[in-house]
DNA sequence: CACAATTAAGTTGTGCACAACTTATCTGGC
DNA sequence: GCCAGATAAGTTGTGCACAACTTAATTGTG
């Protein structure tokens, strides 16, 4: 089961050339749509994963979702989250607050400006869309295999 | 053009949906592909971009690429190789020296270590794509989507 | 030849990611 | 009710990424 990628050469020669590899292109392409974010976000003062934290913010704007909830949704831990929440509040988007009923949790709630915010950014997926130069039926599909493949990752990690 | 990722409901709830998003899905693929490599890559005491400089100097064992086609290579600036460079230098693994003919570039040449590195590594795409649940076919649609992406991106920002 | 503009690499500062650790709180078994 | 183990968030340290800048060398044009 070598030659994994195209099936001539030596497998060693072949499977180690970057161009090749799966990975890198992930790797890139994942580099390269950030960068296009990148501009557009500016103009709210906001980076990437701020983004996604605020996305999940806003599909249950009245539920104030611990830290660990928001880090089960991105997949990210406290040294990654907490940092980012810490300047999230400072631009007055959010707030953090610990439960009256666990005192080891932090909730994190929408200001007014954070829920403000969500009228302001209704264009990016588009803008982004078609950035990829892909079709709708392109991008479904594609999404839906990175999803498997992260799925069956984190599957494998658990066991 | 909105509601771009499925038919149904307001344009403005669906898009902003997080797992709805084809960028979070390469964001979060991404992460968890980089999170197999890891153990893999603390055998031999390298980081994933690490890795990548060194398949692209394996590829060409006696070219001693400069810093900057290595970094058109990975699309990484100096600021990002520069000291990744030291690191890897400092492994030896790899040298770096002026070149002759012109003292501003920075030839990037393999040690006799980082070129025997290469026959331990043999192993690695194939336990990557079998972590990934893809078959060939598959990856390799992927792969070729992703590179598709990225180089329009690209080719938008050079205009 | 002179020198302004360009190019190459490196440096500095910010913000992720993530491992490893700390601190504070809570829970279950006794 | 006590306390060992678990859990939640935060902190520290390392290594990318990338913008903005610095320094040094080279090139093109007059």
């Amino acid at each position: 089961m070598h030659n994994l990628i195209v099936g001539y050469g030596s497998a060693v020669t072949d499977d180690l050339v970057l161009r090749r590899q799966v990975c890198f292109a992930l790797y890139a392409a994942s580099r390269a749509l950030t960068d296009v974010y990148r501009p557009i976000l500016d103009e709210f003062g906001l980076t990437y994963p701020q983004y996604l934290v605020l996305l999940v913010l806003w599909e249950r704007p009245d539920d104030a979702p611990t830290v660990s909830e928001l880090g089960a949704e991105l997949r990210l831990d406290s040294g990654t989250l907490s940092p980012l929440l810490k300047r999230l509040e400072g631009a007055g988007l959010v707030v953090r607050r610990r439960s009256a009923r666990d005192e080891r949790r932090v909730e994190v709630g929408l200001t007014e400006r954070g829920r403000a915010l969500r009228q302001r950014v209704d264009e990016i997926p588009l803008q982004i869309a078609r950035a990829t130069g892909l079709g709708i039926a392109e991008l479904v599909a594609l999404r839906d295999t990175l999803t498997r493949v992260t799925d069956t990752i984190h599957r494998q990690k658990e066991q």
